[in-house]
DNA sequence: GAGTTTGAAACT
DNA sequence: CAGTTTCAAACTC
């Protein structure tokens, strides 16, 4: 997929400039963060969206670029404060987790994969850091997320991280939540990036760059030392970079955590690493770094690298190899894996798991969306109302995914996809169960969860569609049949993945929507709840409308009423008594006034009350569990929290959908089987289009999700660039997650 | 669990 | 585009 977004372009151009410039040694402290703020969006960011600002900057092909700047930073830098110890390190990859999680995410998908797989790390010594990037992330994004904290600072990630640095320094003994909080409270102090980096640079730099040897040997003495993870990161991030240099895998990481744009960073850094496979690569990549870095000094690369690279080194290592000690820890196939050399890791599982999980279909989206909640944890869950923060924070922990999926890759045998529909949380999770089985304990947990939370989830029961028309609901949602589904003959299995897939692009063909939610919901809607219950947000509508005539609109019959949200002019509904809204515009069932209504609606309406409620809950608040689950954005309809099958009402969540389209296209471009957000950014429904337009409220959930059109356009986010407008951005991000394109094979 | 109802999807 | 058929979910008993 496109990565590259026209702003990242822009933000390259400027890098470059930059290290022109006679500023250089500044901007180069300054650049990373420039780009974070150069996006607008940053500063929208509520609480939880940072790490998504900085994703969108870095974009793999900036990546040169930045890593130029990082280069010449450290260089610079010289002086190096080696403060992480080798327990930090452990610490440092939580902290590094974030860092790595958003340079990873735009490019870095391969290394990703790299390190979920269990990339092995050269240095055998080489401390295996967990990759838990969920806590970190959390905990980032709760601080920042934190109402109370600026969006906009929290938004900043590339200002966040620097902040790290610096906090680090001044506290060590302080947890690296309270870090992770005082950056978050620190960013708004100093809107500038720059000052930030200033303040940062100093110390960041100092220790990053390893002039001399001794400076290495210094550094892994403050490695041993035992230094919050707010510390940690920012000697992580100098050492990193470092690292990377020697490497030239590693380089990713250093930037990532560098400069605020961990995209262009990352991508760059990340794809030597993966493709640093080869020790030739790898060298080419150092070497292009040198010159990115600084025009003067090839040799004083090589210096920092030597220097600096052991300690260096082991850090990028053991995030790499704490990716790779999830894996192994689940799968212990890998184990060896670790143990060997990058190259080895690289390349053969990233092509063969990777691509295979990309194989594995249609799923994967679905998977994808799973893995990232895992990653991104609760917050994305919580998240729910589809932020660009969240979604923005899920493709950053797209990155982390990528992982993820490598990892169901691995296990992957099985797979399939979990049904969509289930929209639910669980059901969400269980879509990611393919990657979770080999994915890290904590998706393993998830997954256990999911089991019985997904119960709920539909099964399909299909007997003459073989499960390969929109008539199965699991073949719409994207999903593959699971042992649950009762369907006969089902083809719509991995095994006959050509075959769904061809299917799906027939159905495509003829509807290019046929596979995106039908109901669209913009956390903006009105709030039924506590404003008005009876009123449906207008935001919320389904794509084509119902076309009831015996149900009143008052059943799951109804998709309008399945989905959640009320009739609308596009509905053809006969009698239509939707207690979401009717047609007419009339108020709900609770305004109704007719006897006969209230009676049939009666029943419902309190639940249809409470789930209205929840889902506005789930929508409006991020925390509850049902917000944003895989599952929404899968499934079309979303399923409300009816009696029958107590599906969660489907507010979908553009997020989400961006990060499911984030995740299919960091699975694979390969994957491309779900091509969807091609389809819905090139060709959206005319009736979603409308629809999008239609919706009067702003849309919160855009809004937040998408802090910068930057970021947005940041390649992860291809989906999100269009999402600055508001109409469209929900809609595609919608659009995107929930059905997967068949296409994909470009 | 079987049978009925319902409306979307698919087909003509 | 409209009408009909097919289909599977939703619902009822």
């Amino acid at each position: 997929m496109d990565m590259d977004t026209p702003e990242r372009n822009q933000i390259s151009a400027t890098l470059t400039k930059f290290e022109d410039s006679p500023v250089f040694n500044y901007i180069n402290s300054l650049s990373p963060i420039k780009p974070v703020k150069s996006v607008p969006i940053s500063q929208t960011f509520n609480s939880l969206s940072f790490s998504s600002p900085p994703s969108v900057f870095t974009s793999p092909h900036v990546s040169c670029l930045k890593e130029s700047r990082f280069l010449r930073r450290h260089i610079p830098l010289g002086t190096s404060k080696p403060k992480v110890s080798s327990e930090d390190a452990s610490k440092v990859h939580t902290t590094s987790e974030e860092t790595l999680t958003d340079s990873t995410r735009h490019n870095s998908s391969e290394l990703q994969e790299n390190t979920d797989k269990g990339i092995s790390v050269e240095d055998a010594s080489i401390e295996h850091i967990k990759f838990s990037v969920e806590p970190q992330q959390t905990l980032k994004y709760s601080s920042c997320g934190s109402p109370g904290y600026d969006p906009p600072l929290c938004g900043d990630e590339g200002n966040t991280l620097l902040e790290l640095p610096d906090e680090a320094a001044a506290d060590e003994t302080d947890s690296s939540e309270g870090h992770l909080q005082k950056m978050c409270q620190m960013e708004p102090k100093s809107e500038d990036p720059e000052c930030y980096w200033d303040s940062l640079v100093p110390d960041g730099p100092d220790m990053l760059i390893f002039n001399s040897p001794g400076e290495a040997e210094a550094f892994k003495g403050l490695m041993h030392k035992p230094l919050d993870s707010s510390i940690r990161l920012s000697d992580v991030m100098s050492v990193l970079p470092i690292s990377t240099i020697h490497n030239g895998r590693k380089m990713y990481f250093v930037d990532s955590v560098a400069s605020g744009s961990e995209h262009e960073i990352g991508d760059h850094c990340f794809e030597p690493t993966t493709t640093a496979m080869d020790t030739d690569q790898t060298q080419d990549n150092l070497a292009d770094v040198v010159l990115v870095t600084s025009n003067s000094n090839e040799n004083a690369n090589d210096q920092l690298v030597s220097v600096t690279h052991r300690a260096i080194r082991r850090r990028c290592l053991d995030f790499e190899m704490a990716n790779v000690q999830r894996k192994n820890s689940e799968d212990n196939s890998n184990a060896g894996s670790s143990t060997s050399n990058e190259k080895q890791l690289h390349p053969a599982k990233l092509n063969g798991n990777f691509q295979r999980g990309i194989l594995q279909g249609i799923g994967l989206h679905l998977n994808a969306l799973a893995a990232l909640k895992e990653y991104k944890g609760i917050q994305i869950e919580n998240l729910s109302s589809g932020t660009l923060q969240i979604s923005t924070s899920i493709e950053h922990q797209h990155l982390s995914l990528v992982p993820v999926s490598s990892e169901r890759e691995l296990d992957s045998s099985d797979n399939g996809l979990q049904p969509a529909e289930d929209c639910s949380q669980p059901s969400v999770y269980m879509a990611g169960e393919d990657f979770n089985k080999n994915s890290s304990p904590r998706k393993k947990k998830r997954k256990v969860e999911t089991p019985g939370e997904t119960e709920g989830c539909k099964r399909c029961n299909c007997k003459k569609s073989k499960c390969l028309k929109l008539y199965c609901e699991c073949f719409a949602a994207g999903v593959y049949c699971i042992e649950p589904c009762s369907c006969q003959d089902c083809f719509n299995k991995p095994i006959h993945e050509d075959t769904v897939l061809q299917t799906r692009k027939q159905i495509e063909s003829r509807n290019p929507l046929a596979f995106a939610p039908k109901v669209i919901r913009s956390s903006d809607s009105v709030p039924e709840i506590g404003d008005d219950p009876n009123k449906t947000p207008a935001s919320a509508r389904h794509k084509r409308g119902c076309n009831c005539k015996k149900s009143s609109c008052l059943k799951k019959y109804c998709e309008c009423y399945q989905g959640g949200v009320g009739c609308s002019i596009s509905c053809r509904c006969e009698g239509c008594k939707n207690a979401f809204g009717r047609k007419d515009g009339s108020a709900p069932v609770g305004i109704e006034t007719d006897s006969e209504e209230i009676e049939a609606t009666e029943k419902g309406v309190a639940e249809r009350a409470s789930h209205k409620t929840e889902i506005q809950n789930t929508e409006d608040h991020p925390d509850s569990a049902t917000v944003s689950t895989p599952l929404r954005f899968s499934r079309p309809l979303l399923p409300l929290p009816f009696s029958s099958k107590g599906k969660a009402p489907i507010s979908f969540v553009t997020t989400i959908s961006g990060s499911a389209l984030f995740s299919s296209q960091k699975l694979g471009k390969p994957n491309s089987l779900w091509s969807q957000s091609k389809h819905f950014q090139t060709a959206p429904d005319e009736e979603m289009a409308d629809i999008l337009l239609g919706d009067t409220s702003p849309i919160t959930c855009i809004k937040t999700s998408s802090p910068n059109g930057k970021r947005i356009s940041s390649p992860s986010c291809d989906l999100g660039s269009s999402p600055s407008r508001r109409g469209g951005r929900k809609l595609i991000l919608q659009s995107i997650p929930s059905f997967p394109s068949l296409t994909p094979h470009p």
